[in-house]
DNA sequence: TCGGGCATCAACCGAAGGGTTGATGCCGGG
DNA sequence: CCCGGCATCAACCCTTCGGTTGATGCCCGA
């Protein structure tokens, strides 16, 4: 067979971002022994990322969506995507709530991976995410199986919101204020989110949905 | 002078432990390019670092502290340094909750690491670990200096109890039976751990306490 | 021994939260 | 096109929570 193949004639161009650095050296390392990748540049914040994926040819950007300052990877996501001929964004975190995952596929991510994910499953995630097809963790899937099966526990974004203040222990009076909203329509919300999640206390929402990943810690 | 120094004759060998395999390769690629280091293994769980660390001739274990399995990272420290002649444990994490600081102490760490932390200061903490010193984070030596400034960040027991079940999502009502209190004892409890914490409401109580990590998600 | 922290309880009051009803506007799917 | 979910708000009532005062008993350390 004249075989025209195995010729890695493009690289896959990766892009990483993440606050880490040992996890930068870390994805680097396993990365770039794997034959086909090409790891452009690597990235301790948010905002270099949006910035580097606008100048540099990038294929793939592997995000993390928790970074120390103030952007958010979801919102740095949202950012690169937005722009045409964009490169496929492949979020990769250590968490796996509800509100993150919604957050970034909202924002156009590829694929949402764990950071505990081994070598093997990254890298063909990454091929995978290069080819524009959608890459989840399979406990990803899983959970966003479960939600859709159980459209009672799928919280609104508004409502999401909402829970998300009380739990940062703010009264109904300063999550009004905060969302631009009247009390009447927080604890509106609230007495929905009471019946989704089958419980009749803030503070008992807050432990079932932290249990159940709706909300961060 | 006839210095007979700046020989590395002995290399620091090193131990990692990190279920995470982008952690451990990124630590791998940080501390092997660091003059006079040797990572001896890297290894996914706590059990496997406990039972290396007894067999191999090991430095310092670099050790996570939340591992996916059973085991925690604080279990396998307590173990590891528990024998004669142990090498010495740098806990590397990535979480500073005072309740995981004060356990990785009390389990016998030499040091306490940030997962965030640059690779110089890792380098630093490694060697300095290895002289038997004590190396913290500067945020998590602020953060001790901290509680020993203000003892009132210390709930007494029963309030941890108290406010655990309130963390639960339980009423007064609901603790009370609990804990076979009348209601008026339950409020008096929270009242004294509102004024420790600097909050003023069960949900804000809750955020502050998972935030110090004085109690558990 | 005496003060002070801890744990326990009572009674009280005002305020915040919880629950209901009802209403409006928007949007998307059947 | 109309129904239903989402988001918004108002008025009302009742319960729980939050805060105070005050009291008892225990135990520990100065």
């Amino acid at each position: 067979m004249t075989s025209p193949v195995t010729s890695p004639a493009t690289p896959i161009r990766l892009l990483l971002a993440d606050d880490h650095p040992v996890v930068r050296a870390g994805l680097r390392a396993v990365l770039e022994t794997e034959p086909g990748f090409e790891v452009v540049a690597d990235v301790p914040t948010a905002e270099e990322a949006v910035e580097l994926a606008g100048r540099c040819e990038v294929d793939v950007v592997l995000m993390d969506l928790q970074f120390g300052g103030r952007m958010l990877g979801s919102q740095a996501t949202a950012a690169i995507t937005a722009r045409a001929g964009a490169p496929r964004v492949l979020v990769l975190t250590t968490y796996d709530t509800d509100a993150d995952i919604l957050a970034a596929i909202e924002a156009g991510a590829t694929g949402y991976l764990l950071k505990d994910a081994p070598p093997e499953e990254l890298a063909a995630a990454v091929r995978t995410a290069a080819a524009g097809k959608s890459a989840l963790a399979p406990t990803i899937a899983l959970r966003l199986m479960d939600r859709m099966r159980t459209p009672a526990t799928a919280l609104s974004r508004r409502e999401t919101e909402v829970l998300q203040l009380v739990a940062d222990g703010l009264s109904n009076a300063a999550i009004s204020k905060r969302l631009f909203l009247s009390q009447a329509t927080v604890k509106s919300h609230l007495v929905h989110i009471y019946s989704k999640l089958g419980v009749d206390s803030r503070t008992s929402a807050v432990a079932a949905a932290t249990a159940k990943g709706l909300i961060r810690r």
